[in-house]
RNA sequence: GCGGGUAUGGCGGAAUUGGCAGACGCGCCGGACUUAGAAUCCGGUGUCUCACGACGUGAAGGUUCAAGUCCUUUUACCCGCACCA
């Protein structure tokens, strides 16, 4: 009986034999297989971990067995708040809680019996790994791409400390519950916007799910429109604004600069100074809850200051107000009250004035009523008119579709200096500084004399330092190590002092698929020929959570090593899968306070890693996932012990030859053949579930043989020589399993060294098809047909049936249409 | 608000891309084996109807010889972004 006996068995002859070796001279037949890395924060592998590698295994084991030469490597992305989060609970090192939990969930991975390559694991906490981490650092910063800005960053006040975006949970301090604000702070950043264009672009060759490229798309958040010059009313002060929609430039009354601007001290007059001061303050501590409140009554002030209509040459008052992103464009708006939403709502609030320059499009005379729903008086106590139309009001440019007048208005405003053609993204820089102990240390020292200095290469890496106080007041832990502060500058030997931030979770795995194929070399990164010959990733499967994270800075990082002359890849991952989310038997998420999570280990124990991984890929669809079945996983128990049952019945029948196939013979044959050339198909396509329904089905068949066949008329040879490559057919579904059948039927270590089956197509075709008859698209009768049949001899064979003739009392064939070997729908009437 | 996705028996889920809806499995019903049960093996199982047959893929329309699949409208749930000018 199959159990965990088996799989313990089978591993340790595994990892004798280095069944996952990867042979370097079968470059030509590589496979990069690559699940996203375990982050071991729990000291367990949970059941989503064994969703993803589980099912990821087999497939890799059919490519390997299809004959490519797979790299399916394995690490751990061990830095991170989690463990640092436990340290401060527990006062255990996070170092030494990290490292437990890795020893415990490589020995999990090794008993789920996947076929990683062991000698390629990375550890991201490891000095050998994250010495290359901050050499990528030094290799942006030198490429102009790492920079220092002050930044307006989460702020918990009673924690007294810097949070990461991912600590606030809607508007409130992960471990405190306080209201978070925001604080200036000089942070480091990485120039990701430099490589927007790109990464939009380059989407359209990945074999990517579209909702995860759509994701990525809305986060780089392109947007084309034009840029307009406002001059400073008695000032030599002038300031840019973006908009999307400068065909409705002649509707401006007013404009609206971010508080933060630059511009807003220069521009603000004395007799409004002081409520102008009076709202920045206002706007630093407006507190994150508040800030990502829905409909949020917009405010704001008036500086005090005119600008003026580059065409017109109209006076326009410049208010400021925190409705205007700081970040986005370039932090100034032209308002059009008349059609925007915002402006509308702002100007009715202060009692700005409105002048509409757009009208409904006319499409015929019976519309014409909608010129008058659309009158000027009607808007104030409407809302803003924001399509696109023709324009009014506007001069020179009136009666022009907005799209022409898109055109021709920032073609003038071009020709007098006063604007231009643009294109905006969403995406900002990334930012990179986390004031957090347990993190790569951002290698960068300041010194007195010479500021900013790079950490030389040959320094590398600069060590994390384990005694710390880790415990969070206020300051950043790598901050009271004098040890690890106080240093040398590398430039002048002069006093320094270290840089005590650390660097982002995502930096490290943001190049890890570079490393695992060459992580052994002290030498360098990588070697460059080499890994171009190991990438791209052929295969990444994990789930879709790190849409807009990890798989944007990996490409990000990519384009920067390639720029760097070090790999010519452009794109990291080529083909992309996200696995679903098995939920609790309840059919909610899986949580501890919940009561429902599922340990594999329990499931392992008690009916073998097979059964477990079988009932994975068979009870969901892999991209949707669903909730867990504790049915599910015994009938899958019982299937393999059904399969058991009947290869070793087949094994134990004696020998006996027929050089004939019977009908059974053949049937049998067009079932397995059958089924293998759709099992085939869907492994390609990741559709586990449809393929382990084909191995059950070749099952039932072989049952129904040995069931149905009398004795002495089965063709015991056949049946072995099926059963033998039935076993090749279902080995990456059940390596451990597949393997001790294949010694029971005497077949030599391993069957991973073997091909997978081929589909015999001789044995897929018949004589003879059956083909459906529909009357009037409804089925009433079935034919046979000769395979060979054209259409007209299916059209007369299925005229000529005797059913159809109750159909054609009082009516006459009007059509018919013969699909070959398809269907036939005759038309009467 | 914007963008994306999903919806199929009692349940998990299929459907060669417009061609026999419900593969495969669970559950349920029946049979065989058994003193009995468990296990196992075999058969049945969308709904309504005694049956002929009719109806049936969230809802309502449409295109087509033919629609789960294409088009229009709509509802519910899930996900992403969210004052992005």
């Amino acid at each position: 009986m199959y159990n965990k006996k088996i799989d313990e068995k089978w591993q340790k002859k595994w990892e004798e034999t280095n069944i996952a070796k990867f042979n370097k001279e079968n470059i030509g037949k590589k496979y990069y297989c690559l699940e996203m890395f375990s982050y071991p924060s729990g000291a367990k592998l949970h059941v989503g971990h064994w969703y993803n590698y589980g099912p990821v295994d087999t497939f890799a084991r059919f490519k390997k067995m299809q004959g490519f030469e797979v790299f399916q490597p394995m690490g751990f992305d061990a830095f991170g708040l989690p463990a640092e989060n436990y340290a401060i609970k527990t006062g255990i090192h996070p170092y030494d809680s990290t490292m437990k939990n890795i020893e415990t969930m490589e020995k999990q991975l090794k008993e789920m019996g996947a076929m990683f390559n062991w000698d390629s694991e990375v550890i991201t906490c490891k000095e050998d790994y994250y010495k290359w981490t901050q050499w990528l650092f030094l290799k942006l910063y030198e490429r102009g791409l790492a920079y220092r800005k002050k930044a307006n960053v989460n702020w918990c006040p009673s924690c007294n400390t810097v949070l990461a975006n991912e600590q606030v949970i809607d508007g409130l301090c992960e471990r405190c519950s306080s209201v978070v604000t925001k604080k200036d702070l000089t942070q480091w950043f990485f120039k990701i916007t430099d490589y927007a264009e790109e990464l939009l672009s380059g989407l359209d060759e990945l074999d990517w799910p579209e909702k995860t490229k759509k994701i990525q798309t809305n986060w780089i958040g392109k947007s084309t429109g034009s840029i307009v010059t406002f001059d400073v009313e008695n000032s030599d002060l002038s300031f840019d604004v973006f908009t999307t929609r400068v065909d409705t430039l002649m509707g401006v009354t007013y404009v609206v600069v971010a508080p933060e601007h630059e511009i807003v001290p220069k521009i603000t007059t004395k007799s409004c100074e002081k409520e102008v001061n009076e709202y920045i303050e206002k706007c630093k501590l407006i507190k994150e809850i508040d800030r990502l409140a829905e409909n949020r009554e917009k405010t704001g002030v008036f500086t005090g200051s005119y600008a003026i209509h580059p065409i017109t040459k109209a006076r326009v008052p410049i208010w400021i107000a925190d409705y205007v992103l700081a970040t986005y464009g370039t932090g100034c708006v032209m308002a059009v009250p008349a059609h925007d939403e915002r402006d509308f709502e702002f100007a009715k609030k202060y009692k700005l004035n409105l002048k509409q320059v757009i009208i409904p499009k006319m499409i015929g005379e019976e519309k014409s009523d909608l010129k008058d729903k659309f009158k000027f008086e009607e808007l104030l106590d409407k809302k803003a008119y924001t399509e696109k139309g023709i324009l009014i009001n506007s001069g020179e440019f009136d009666s022009l579709t907005s799209e022409e007048a898109k055109e021709k208005i920032t073609k003038k405003l071009k020709s007098i200096n006063k604007g231009d053609f643009k294109v905006t993204y969403r995406l900002r820089d990334w930012l990179v500084s986390r004031q957090r102990y347990w993190g790569a240390p951002i290698p960068v020292v300041y010194c007195e004399k010479c500021g900013v200095v790079p950490v030389p290469e040959k320094d590398l890496p600069v060590k994390l330092p384990y005694n710390v106080e880790f415990k969070p007041d206020g300051k950043s832990p790598l901050a009271k190590s004098e040890e690890f502060v106080n240093t040398v500058c590398p430039h002048c030997g002069g006093k320094a002092k270290r840089e005590t931030d650390t660097l982002d979770t995502f930096v490290c795995s943001s190049w890890y698929q570079f490393r695992y194929p060459d992580n052994k070399n002290s030498e360098k990164i990588f070697d460059t020929d080499w890994i171009d010959k190991m990438l791209p990733v052929d295969k990444y499967v994990g789930g879709p959570e790190h849409a807009a994270m990890h798989l944007l800075y990996a490409r990000f990082i990519t384009k920067v090593l390639r720029d760097a002359g070090l790999t010519k890849v452009s794109e990291p991952f080529k083909s992309l899968v996200h696995q679903g989310l098995i939920l609790g038997p309840d059919g909610n998420k899986m949580s501890k306070s919940k009561g429902n999570v599922i340990s594999p280990d329990d499931y392992v124990e008690k009916y073998g890693s097979d059964v477990f991984r079988m009932y994975l890929m068979f009870g969901f669809s892999y991209v949707e996932g669903g909730p867990w079945s504790e049915e599910g996983v015994t009938s899958m128990s019982k299937f393999v012990s059904r399969l058991q049952r009947i290869l070793e019945t087949i094994n134990s029948l004696g020998n006996n030859e027929k050089t004939e196939y019977t009908k059974s013979d053949k049937d049998l044959l067009y079932v397995f053949n059958f089924s293998l050339k759709g099992i085939i198909a869907d492994l390609e396509q990741m559709q586990f579930n449809t393929a382990i329904a084909k191995i059950m089905e070749i099952t039932n068949a072989l049952y129904k043989y040995v069931a149905n066949v009398k004795e002495q008329e089965q063709n015991v040879k056949l049946l072995k020589e099926i059963a033998i490559k039935f076993i090749q057919v279902i080995s990456p579904f059940m390596p451990h399993f597949a393997e001790e059948m294949w010694s029971i039927y005497n077949m030599p270590f391993s069957v991973f060294n073997t091909s997978y089956p081929i589909v015999e197509e001789k044995y897929l075709i018949s004589d003879t098809i059956e083909l459906a008859v529909q009357v009037n698209g409804v089925v009433r009768y079935k034919i046979i047909v000769p395979s060979s049949a054209d259409e007209t001899e299916i059209e007369k064979i299925a005229l000529e049936h005797e059913r159809l003739k109750d159909y054609l009392v009082n009516k006459t064939i009007k059509k018919v249409i013969v699909v070959k070997s398809r269907i036939v729908n005759i038309v009467i009437g």
